[in-house]
DNA sequence: GAGACTTGTCACAATTGCGTCACATTGACC
DNA sequence: GGTCAATGTGACGCAATTGTGACAAGTCTC
């Protein structure tokens, strides 16, 4: 269930919005000025806040600043509400790092279309989704795998042996283990599929590819660079 | 002059609204029953679709269901007349795609001030109808598709390819949930269909036509040129 | 009903992933 | 250092996937 804070004092607005979201088993938090949308945000952390740059009291700009400085809401993904649609307003909006800008009047179609865009990004990725290891990143939802920062190409099977390793760093994969688990045999048959493999992913993986250590006899082995938390 | 489609066989509505609007300029178009109002819609294209719940032939939600699942219908907006204004019932209208929903018996101001609250965000502000990225901008009432501000000319089904890629960038989408949100495939059935449709896309595309990237074994994704707002 | 347009399917071409092989290199053990 | 098994490496070919052009059936317009 994803939870949203609505900053608003438009009742109009907060009914439309619980009418389509609670449908969906959205869980609603309500804030009609800015000091208490700050207070909610800290204390239950929503997945994104939705709020109208037109509040009775405060200064929208200066709540989402206020949201954006406190390290507990600062990357909550935050769309912004605003009565005209003025570009300068919208690129002042997104300048300062809101995640959309929905001008009034919108359609309710308009409006759920992004709020479930922007939770998409928040849905999409349960815990686990994402697989992280040191300068290694796996985006299992979009089989994406980046090396400090950058997408590297892999290949399906690539991308499931590289994922194996990394799963259970400095620890020896038996090649039994890994031609079961990503490739499905389940004989022990003798093949050099996996070391070919192997060797693909060390030339992707350019000067980080020595991190995959070979275990003579038993398998490999991939080598984290992480330091152990002390 | 604004063309709306009134979906009744109750004819004192029919004289109401006629009498309301056409003082002021609007289109009216009739039917009495649901295969009908599916045929004018189609045909003529009206900018909004006053549609009663209350058919005597049909189901109203099928109706509705029968024009969103059509591209030349989908996204011209609806209002719902109902004679019970059940809230659960409101949710479902809403739920499913409605952009307004009126309870009978109404006022006639009511519901012409509905109706031109509607017009007027199609009219005025159709920033929903739009759907833009990068060098790629659609107008989805339209059904019109623009590549570097020049209209280019899309079939439907091209049209709802392309938009479906769009509206997730960066991420690959499957065969599957292409075919089945593109065409309305339910199973996996096994066709070319879709690979001649991309072709096709990315010819019209031109030298754009790169960014619609094959993802070997899973589908195709749309990649955006877009820098993300820092 | 003629003609233009849209769309699904097919056959064939091009591409890509991947398993295998031959040979080179490495490492353990004598 | 010699020997042998295990692994590294580059090349090759098959099979699955996708690109492409043509075609025919269906739909809409006039």
């Amino acid at each position: 269930m994803a939870t949203i804070l609505i900053v608003d004092d438009e009742e109009d607005i907060r009914d439309l919005i619980a009418m389509n979201l609670q449908r969906e088993a959205y869980d609603i938090l309500e804030a009609a000025d800015g000091l208490q949308a700050v207070k909610i945000a800290r204390k239950k952390v929503p997945d994104l806040i939705l709020l109208d740059l037109m509040l009775p009291e405060k200064d929208g700009y200066g709540v989402f600043q206020d949201l954006k400085s406190d390290s507990r809401t600062r990357d909550i993904p935050v769309i912004m509400l605003t009565a005209r649609g003025k570009l300068d307003e919208r690129i002042t909006g997104l300048a300062l790092g809101a995640d959309d800008y929905v001008s009034k009047p919108f359609s309710p179609k308009e409006l759920m279309l992004r709020i479930k865009n922007v939770l998409r990004r928040v849905q999409d990725y349960p815990a686990g989704a994402l697989s992280e290891n040191g300068d290694f990143k796996f985006d299992k939802n979009q089989l994406k795998f980046y090396l400090c920062g950058e997408e590297i190409d892999l290949t399906s099977t690539e991308f499931k042996l590289l994922l194996f390793l990394i799963e259970s760093p400095n620890a020896p994969q038996e090649r039994g283990d890994l031609l079961r688990r990503v490739w499905g045999y389940n004989d022990l048959i003798q093949t050099r599929t996996l070391d070919t493999h192997i060797k693909r992913l060390r030339e992707k993986l350019g000067s980080h590819g020595s991190q995959i250590e070979t275990i003579r006899s038993v398998g490999y082995q991939f080598n984290s660079n992480d330091q152990p938390s002390t």
